[in-house]
Parts: structure tokens; sequence; C-alpha cells
DNA sequence: GCGTATTAATTGTTGTTACATTAATTGTAT
DNA sequence: ATACAATTAATGTAACAACAATTAATACGC
């Protein structure tokens, strides 16, 4: 198994801090990939999986552009073409909204739910990995997580 | 402070593991996006960051392209180009290698150097953001880290 | 030494992201 | 009611990443 220093092959490191920093990013880097290379066995992209499952969550009821984006883990991304993709693929379907016409309700189709289906058991293999750690401790890694993720936003906007 | 549940707007997690997976992804996700942000004032990507970084840690030694591929977070992006990128903006210098002609000598020049001590105190700054965290805490979070690395990339290849 | 395999770096291609801008609709203050 | 602001979705663009393919140099087996 694999350190943090084998990995980058860095012997050094400037504090425990630091090497958390570094860690979090190289081990989100590795997840990406994999789960990359994970749903490119399904024509999808993580994003693509990502917004199924958000539509999955409201089914049978719809969802604009904007309520997926907001539930999505990467704000950044392009949650209108994401959509366009997959309405290409049949997965969702796109229709005016009723009550405001400037939302778009979007819903999953069988297809989509079909092949969210297709994935879930390889899938929740995948996250399974985690099984040697108690739920104390992942309880507790949790709340760091949390805790980096508020307070590096407040710096970077600081700065 | 935003929790996981309350920045994707989802109330329910199946466990504490599965929490525990999206929590890196989104964690390292508002990371990277305040990196981002950060470097930009100094024109410079996250990734370009991490070459010139490596550089002045093999400084005053030159470095192939190979080693600074392996030294990176993130081995999959193009090391030929972030040093195209680096070489035009003066920030590193490129030579034939002599011994193996095959490879390239890559120097951080005094421009590079500059801008990373521009750059070390308000990054520093910003990586003290896990003082309220203990040391021993946060040997255990890495060694998490590490685990959830190794397990999930043999698990994605097994699938 | 010669042919083949391996290694190092670069380049081509395709798709995606980040960010800004636009267009259309709705909300609000006077 | 009308002007102006705010909201929602889509699009234009420049830069970047993923992956394969290519080029050049070196190592190795015979």
């Amino acid at each position: 198994m694999l350190s943090l220093g084998e990995e980058i092959k860095q012997t050094k490191f400037k504090s425990e801090h630091q090497k958390a920093m570094l860690n979090i990013l190289l081990t989100a880097n590795t997840l990406y990939a994999s789960n990359n290379r994970f749903f490119k066995k399904f024509h999808l992209s993580p994003e693509q999986y990502n917004v199924l499952r958000i539509l999955r969550g409201t089914h049978p009821k719809p969802c604009s552009v904007l309520s997926i984006q907001e539930r999505m883990l990467d704000k950044m991304s392009n949650a209108s073409r994401l959509v366009d993709k997959l309405e290409a693929k049949g997965l969702l379907t796109r229709k005016p909204c009723k009550e405001d016409r400037r939302q778009v309700d979007i819903n999953i189709t069988k297809a989509g739910l079909q092949i969210l289906d297709d994935i879930d058991v390889p899938f929740e293999s995948m996250e399974s990995v985690l099984e040697c750690v108690s739920d104390k401790e992942l309880a507790r890694f949790n709340e760091i997580l949390d805790i980096i993720r508020n307070k590096y936003r407040d710096a970077a906007n600081a700065v």
C-alpha cells in the first residue's frame, strides 16, 4: 500500500496539516480518475451519473436545472450541458414548466432508472472500501472534512 | 458552517462510509475551486503551481518531464504542455539532457522562484485552516485517506 | 552489430470545464 | 402600469484534460 509520500515521491512535509491538505487533493484525484474509468463502461461521466442520481431522488417529481446544480458535487460545472447529453441518450426528458416558464421540468426516464440499477451493485461494492474503519472514526473524519471545506473557502475569499 | 448534507441538499445517506466518499469528493472540489481562484491572481493554474513547487524542490538540480509527472498530484494531466506554458512565462528553462538525449533538463528560473516566494505567505495562511485539529487526529485522518486511495483504486480496477 | 522492445517527450483529437454573456421570464417598487 | 432588478436557462469562448498515437533515443537479446 502506498502512502502519500510514496505516491508523490516527497519525503518531507512541513506539517501534518500540509500533508492532510495534499492528501485530500491526491485522494480526490484518485477517486475521480477511478470513477471516470468505472462509469465509462456505462458511457457516462461521474457528473452525468451524479445528475441521474439527483433525478432519481426527486422522481417522480421533476427537477429544474438550477436545483440539479445546487445538489451537484461540482457546482461549477455546467448542468445545462450535462442535461443536454443525458437527454440525447434518452436518459431524461426536458419540458417547459407550466408555473414558471423560465424553468424546465426535467424527469428521469425508464432507461435512466434502468442504467442506475445496472450501476448500483458494482458501484456499491466500490464504495464499501471503508468497512475497516469504524463508524465513530468516520464520523470524526467527516467532521474534519466539513471544517476544512468551510474554513478553506473563507480563507481563499479573504486573501 | 455547512455540513455535507446541507451543501448538496441531501438529507439521508446510506451509511457513514458513503457519506465519507461523497465528502472527500466535495471537499476536494471545493479546495480545487478555491485554489483555482487563488492562483489566478498570479496567472497560474494549481497544476502549474504544483510543477513550480516540484522544481523548487530539486533546485538547483534539473528535473525531467517524467519525474515531474511522477511527483504531480494529478498524474493524468499533461506535464509536457504545462512545462510549455511555464517556459513561455519565463518561469522555467528547458534544455536537452547530455546523458540521455531523450530527456529534457528543466530548471526553475529566478522569476519562477520569485513568484513562489510571493505566493508562499498568503498560501500558507490558507493551509493553516487545520490548526484546530490535533496532530494525532490528523495522522489518523491521513491514514484513512491512504486506505481509501489504495483500496478504491484496486476495487475500481477489479470491477 | 542488428532488430526489437522500451523509455522519454511531444503532439493530435475529442470532449469538458470555467467563466462571462445573453435571452427570456418573473418579481418589485413607485 | 411601467421601469428596473432578479432569476432561470442556454450559449460563446478560451483553456485544459484524457487518451491515443507519434517521434526520437536508448537498452537488450541474440
